[in-house]
RNA sequence: GCGCCCGUAGCUCAGUUGGAUAGAGCAGGAGCCUUCUAAGCUUCAGGCCACAGGUUCGAAUCCUGUCGGGCGCGCCA
């Protein structure tokens, strides 16, 4: 339990306690009171606003009915002052000893520290990447992978049961396109020269899959008609492709727990049954749609299909789930795949890219069609749009050729600069933020360059732990906390919001917020060291006193905890030195 | 035409799910610094939170409208 939660009780308590006195009515809605740290930390260390939220409907006002909660809270031995303020808050001020307790809880829980209950369990299937497997992962998919994949873990740090995976699209016309043009290689293995045609893919890394064909079919596919090997080569490259996807994700340490594929869900019963419901509730009919608005494609013509009433969950259209030939569209197979999810998972999240942005409401149309209750309540389905990156270096675009297929791959850029340096350049944005990778600034070694500072700040802890070793002084096993001061027991403070910090961005979807809390984080901790620059009685280690160095040495490494536990879920290795 | 995202300091962005006097970094001004190994530190200035209404104890945050920017619109995937 959070120490903010823990406080949220003693609150909720008191509040029970003033019911029973008859103070205040009894039956108050209390859902928005809330305990949080208080903006300027001259207010305190925490803060209600209990009195503000209950006092209109116990037909009070605000500071009256802060008077009556403050005394209560003060009485509580964590706390050493409760003051009304301005409208109506309630400031509290803990005691240092409460403090210094949660000093020894960030030490004893180490890794579990900002671990939490919050989800309760809750399965949460999601689904990122997701990439179509006619290729290796270029840098458009990146940032979608490294969000989805914190995502994940954040949720699974504040308590759900995660469930991270990938749709493979195996089953559209993109997958034929990718078995024509490995059959093209294939061809070129066996000797013959060729030219890769505008609308087949002309990228190297189908070459070694041609000559894998060629080495186990011999000749025998050359001159054969389509229908003879489409099937076979789509299926044996689509494999080859994960392959490499997976490898190109295992660079970004990256595993999936799924990867579910559209033509198994195509094959499935999967489809038929999530008509079938949605039928049964009206929500599927026979009917024209009228042409798009805007540019108009060459080939639309006003026929009948099977259309799904999306308009009935806030979609402008209804959109079409079978074409007029009864073959499935896309978005026919995605609503039945989102079925599957759904069945075993409480909560669904999907990462898309930006350019997606358009079937957002046709998808959440869908899910909350096939997942609601008698009561109307479908399950909580959150997609997240993540943008574009625009590829610099040294602040001039990265140049990429015209000619398709040939792109900056997502194994170039983890070679060049580390897989920590993308994942964690990859959440200094928010997800629907714009983003500049800058390959020059991110392997940056400046205060500017938040992957290097937080780093930096953990390999000066580390160090100081060597440093400490080198010089003998005698470390206490139960340091005398008491030693710290004020501006050392800030760093506590900042520390002890961590699990906080982990709960919104769960909250939230929102991996961002560790990276943000994280830089803060370091910048407090620099700023600390650098004050015994200035003033070597401030220093961590102080040779010629164990005791204070001790006491230091137990903050400075509460700080790495926690910097070590905000990596840890962004899936970023903690540096021990900078070289 | 319609929809989605966005609009916060000169620039790049945060903003704790509606809280108190809106923050950080860069750039700019002024000092300091040769280190508990180090790639710096302190400080100043900078704001009509695009604009106008509304909701309430309280709005950068929620609602409506306007203006401005980006993206999208399909029987493609």
């Amino acid at each position: 339990m959070t120490l903010y939660a823990r406080f949220a009780d003693r609150i909720d308590a008191i509040l029970d306690t003033l019911e029973a006195e008859g103070a205040l009515p009894a039956g108050l809605d209390r859902r928005n009171v809330a305990v949080e740290p208080p903006r300027d930390p001259a207010h305190g260390d925490l803060a209600t606003n209990a009195a503000m939220v209950l006092a209109k409907p116990a037909k009070t006002n605000p500071r009256a009915l802060a008077a009556l909660i403050a005394p209560k809270l003060a009485d509580l031995p964590e706390i050493e002052t409760a003051e009304v303020a301005g409208p109506g808050f309630i400031n509290v001020r803990l005691t240092p000893e409460s403090w210094r307790d949660e000093l020894r809880t960030i030490l004893r829980d180490a890794g579990g520290y900002g671990r939490s209950a919050l989800g309760q369990g809750a399965r949460v299937n999601v689904e990122y990447v997701s990439a179509n497997p006619t290729g290796p992962m270029h840098m458009g998919h990146c940032r979608g992978a490294v969000v989805g994949d914190a995502l994940a873990s954040v949720l699974e740090h504040a308590g759900f049961a995660v469930t991270r995976e990938y749709y493979v699209n195996d089953a559209g016309s993109q997958v034929d396109t990718l078995a024509r043009s490995a059959h093209l290689r294939y061809r070129e293995a066996l000797g013959e020269t060729i030219e890769v045609p505008e609308g087949l893919y002309p990228g190297d890394y189908l070459v070694p899959i041609g000559a894998a064909l060629a080495a186990e079919y011999g000749d025998r596919y050359v001159t054969a008609p389509e229908a003879e090997w489409l099937v076979t080569f789509r299926e044996k490259t689509v494999a080859a492709m994960l392959d490499l996807i997976r490898a190109d994700l295992a660079l970004l340490g990256i595993h999936h727990d799924r990867f579910a594929s559209e033509a198994e869900v195509q094959a499935s019963g999967k489809v038929k049954a999530a008509f079938d419901r949605l039928r049964a509730d009206g929500l599927l009919y026979e009917g024209v749609l009228e042409a798009p608005k805007g540019e108009v494609p060459d080939d639309w013509a006003p026929v009948e299909m099977t259309l799904f009433r999306a308009t009935a969950f806030g979609d402008d259209s209804d959109r079409p789930v079978m074409k007029a030939d009864g073959g499935l569209t896309y978005f026919g197979t995605d609503l039945a795949y989102h079925a599957q999810k759904a069945d075993d998972a409480d909560q669904l999240i999907d990462i898309w890219g930006a350019d997606h942005a358009g079937t957002v409401k046709r998808i959440q149309a869908a899910v909350k069609a096939l997942t609601k209750d008698g009561n109307g309540a479908a399950k909580p389905f959150d997609v997240k749009l993540v943008q574009m990156v625009r590829l610099l270096r040294g602040g001039e675009p990265v140049k990429m050729s015209k000619r398709a297929g040939n792109f900056v791959t997502l194994a170039d850029v983890v070679r060049e600069v580390g897989k920590d340096v993308v994942r964690f350049t990859m959440l200094t944005r928010k997800a629907d933020a714009q983003m500049d990778f800058d390959f020059a600034k991110v392997v940056e070694a400046s205060k500017d360059n938040p992957v290097f500072y937080v780093q930096y700040a953990h390999a000066r802890i580390r160090s100081l732990h060597r440093r400490t070793a080198e010089a003998g002084l005698a470390i206490a096993a139960e340091p005398d906390l008491t030693l710290l001061d004020g501006e050392e027991m800030a760093l506590v403070k900042l520390a002890a919001q961590f699990p906080r910090i982990v709960e919104a961005a769960a909250v939230n979807h929102e991996p961002h917020r560790i990276a943000f809390y994280l830089s803060d984080v370091a910048a407090a901790f620099h700023a600390a060291w650098n004050r015994g620059n200035d003033d070597p009685a401030r220093r961590f280690l102080m040779a010629d006193d164990a005791a204070t160095t001790s006491a230091r040495l137990a903050l400075a490494e509460s700080i790495g905890q926690i910097i070590r536990n905000g990596l840890a879920i962004m899936g970023v290795a903690a540096a021990e030195e900078m070289n």
